[in-house]
DNA sequence: CGGATTTTTGACCCAGAGGTCAAATACGCC
DNA sequence: GGCGTATTTGACCTCTGGGTCAAAAATCCG
């Protein structure tokens, strides 16, 4: 049966996301890695092929993630209003951490120059505002929201608010503004 | 007097932040960039001492330039509607580039370590904000613009917008999308 | 216990990063 | 022309990045 594995790669690609989360991309080093996961970076390299495998496995391991609280959270009784203000905060990534999303760090570093990356920021980015759209849509069809756009517009809207909001948090933007600007996009539908 | 300069420094820092903004800072060497800046790298380690300097030397002068240009489209006569239009597009780099804003870029990469790039962001940041407050209040003052919300609070959530639109933009984002939520941003004020 | 197997590990590799420097070069001036 | 000065340049340096691999270690089985 072998050596046991002393690591489950689940849990260090997690481990890795959080990493080049706080760190980004080109700022992080496979030793860095190693190290922080407490393993030898023969090991890593075993497991994962390369610095930039490692990389979208942990991006798909994010969007896994967020598209499940995502769900989640847009699961529910009505109001609809309120749930949609939870999921800004929390995609945010305001509060707590302060690192933004990083989906969008990583395209704002890599997009111009990785195929991948790019093909599952898009992705994300897609499955968010179809969800918006959706919650929307609901809501105004039980009259709660009463915005003039369409829908897929107001989804839109809120989907870059959100993208640049994550950026403001990561800046180190203050509360008041971030939370002034949720509450404005949320308010308009 | 000595040997004659090859290079404008402020030229060398244009090409230079050109360059940062396509690929990224640390996907960015300082032999690319002297390959292409057509110098030896020696020159331009002793014109600006280190990666990094060259690096905010290029986002102080990337401000400069879209700060003028932002006083420059709003500083006209009524209607100010198009005015912000043109701005918005103009700052997501919609249209030609696609590499959506050098600021956010560094900011989405760096922030959490660099204490400068993040200082230089917030900077730009404020600016284009209160730009947005100030036009939109003369808006409100003139009976064109008839939104309800504060215009501090539209001018952030604006400022927010184009954050994520250039995000969107920079991962190659359909235009019709990006259309629509500078649309819907604009008509929403 | 002695394989057979699976995983770990750190030493090792090469290329390139970021940076330095002595020599070479191109002026103005006497 | 010779000199002082300012700038350029590529060779050079060290260190780390990203990655490989042979040997060691830990398990199961007979």
């Amino acid at each position: 049966m072998g050596r046991p594995a002393k690591f489950e790669p689940a849990a260090a690609v997690e481990m890795a996301m959080d990493v080049f989360w706080r760190q980004g991309y080109g700022a992080t080093s496979p030793q860095g890695l190693a190290d922080e996961l407490g393993i030898g970076k023969g090991s890593l390299y075993n497991t994962f092929d390369s610095k930039h495998n490692l990389f979208t496995e942990a991006l798909r391991a994010y969007t896994a993630l967020r598209a499940t609280a995502l769900v989640e959270m847009l699961d529910g009784p009505d109001p609809v209003r309120p749930r949609l203000r939870a999921v800004v905060e929390e995609m945010t990534g305001f509060g707590d951490h302060r690192r933004g999303c990083l989906v969008v760090n990583a395209i704002a570093e890599l997009a111009e120059a990785d195929e991948a990356v790019t093909q599952i920021g898009n992705a994300l980015f897609d499955r968010i505002e179809e969800a918006f759209r959706k919650a929307i849509a609901h809501g105004r069809s039980t009259g709660e929201l009463t915005g003039h756009q369409p829908p897929a517009d107001a989804a839109s809207g809120l989907l870059a608010t959100i993208i640049g909001t994550s950026v403001l948090v990561r800046a180190g933007g203050t509360d008041e503004r971030v939370r002034r600007i949720v509450h404005a996009a949320i308010e308009l539908l």
